[in-house]
DNA sequence: AGTGTTTTTTTTGCATATATTTTTTGGGGA
DNA sequence: TCCCCAAAAAATATATGCAAAAAAAACACT
């Protein structure tokens, strides 16, 4: 029982947080329907809505969502509370939920936000970084070339990837508050927007060679120097974002 | 009917974020119980966690909570899950939630965070602030000063109105992802830790001073001097902390 | 006496039924 | 034709009942 507790705990961090290494079943439980209906509906809603399968602003009726997803109200709606604590979805009192739209000043302020706490994520990783774990980032940054170079998965690398590479960093970090709020919020909430958006982010050789100079930066330890290309890093991809968007309504 | 939406968000800005203007009776709606029964409930659970009337640890059973709070089980479990999604209790499936622990780490981490975040909202604030908002952060450090020269309300200044001090600098600083991130998230789990470990951070006269600067700097437009100074603000409440609390275990 | 097992009890998880509230729709009047 | 009001329909909010799992207690066995 013991046992059952931590094999929650880590379905939790599994779910919670953006899981790269399995990317094709992120719902699932691996083993058995042990986890209530209430957390397996919370994520696969929330998979939903990042990846675009539940449209912006589109109206969610419970009783469609519990014929979609096969359960009663009672866990949906214990999902649909989380989903709207985690601003991915709008709730009027007696009226009903939306899926959220994100504005152009949202997004900006989101990356304003990511600038400062990656940028801080990026300082403690540099200072608490184990060898493993930048072997591990080479590793995967070895593979981000290949799929660039071979143009295959190109979304791959926009998508997931990029956020594998984030959430690494974050996690090299060894601040759990920092870790939830950027991989626990404001991951999904940017995956969100590049659907709402459809914008494929122009700039991916850029972007890798920013990620390489990151891990650099890290391994030497520097953490100043790894704090200040991040935040350029991420600096960078909110200009884009602007130039790109800005003019375009919405 | 548009009315009622505003109203209901009002609402929620009023609960969600700390108030300081009627400090007693934050949990009642204004009007008419017309804010459904989990909403409610959430905030009152939410307040007693904050106030530490719901002691660390303490398992909360949900046949005790709705008799205690008049609901059923339905709206209550909402009020759960959403108090869960912001680490105010922790959950183990077909177990029950209990109120978080907070170890020294877990607050030491916050306040790494609060630097950096407070610091780019101070920033923000310099650049966004109007005059009026000056005026009344003046204000409310006269209010303080006062307070603290009679050595009256000496608990005031150091809970809710530190709290109110740094609330509208965020709010100042328009950046509502950042608002969200301080005022929704890491407030209520900071004020938890007060009560937790029962501290009083006995530095009100050096704090009132820090945040007599602040000030000054935000009226000056000088962005970078006020993230400078509230970086340094929280850096000594967080080294305050570690001086008293390392050593005592927990 | 202590430990392991089984039974009982309690608690959480889930589904359904009832009550309010909102939305829609239809009718009447200007 | 448009607008307003009222009644019906639909959706959300809440409460209650049932099922399943975990905790507690009683029992048996060594």
């Amino acid at each position: 029982m013991l046992y059952f507790a931590y094999y929650c705990s880590t379905f939790y961090k599994i779910v919670d947080n953006i899981v790269q290494h399995t990317p094709s079943s992120i719902i699932e439980s691996s083993d058995e329907a042990n986890i209530t209906l209430a957390d397996r509906v919370f994520a696969q809603i929330q998979d939903a809505i990042v990846k675009g399968q539940l449209k912006a602003g589109v109206k969610m009726s419970e009783a469609e969502l519990t014929t979609r997803y096969g359960v009663s109200r009672g866990p949906l709606r214990e999902a649909l509370r989380r989903l709207e604590a985690r601003k991915l979805l709008t709730r009027i009192p007696h009226v009903g939920v939306r899926v959220v739209e994100l504005t152009i000043e949202d997004v900006l302020q989101m990356y304003q936000v990511r600038e400062v706490l990656e940028g801080m994520a990026a300082r403690l990783a540099a200072e608490h970084v184990t060898e493993e774990e930048v072997q591990g980032l080479k590793q995967l940054l070895q593979q981000h070339q290949q799929q660039t170079e071979l143009q295959t998965g190109k979304g791959y690398y926009q998508e997931e990837g990029d956020f594998d590479f984030h959430y690494r960093i974050v996690k090299a970090s060894r601040n759990d508050v920092l870790m939830q709020m950027l991989c626990g919020e404001l991951y999904h909430r940017v995956r969100l927007y590049r659907y709402q958006f459809s914008v494929t982010e122009g700039r991916p050789h850029k972007a890798f060679a920013e990620h390489s100079r990151i891990i650099e930066a890290i391994e030497a330890k520097d953490g100043e120097m790894a704090e200040l290309l991040m935040r350029r890093h991420i600096s960078a991809a909110r200009q884009n974002i602007q130039n790109h968007l800005v003019g375009e309504k919405r």
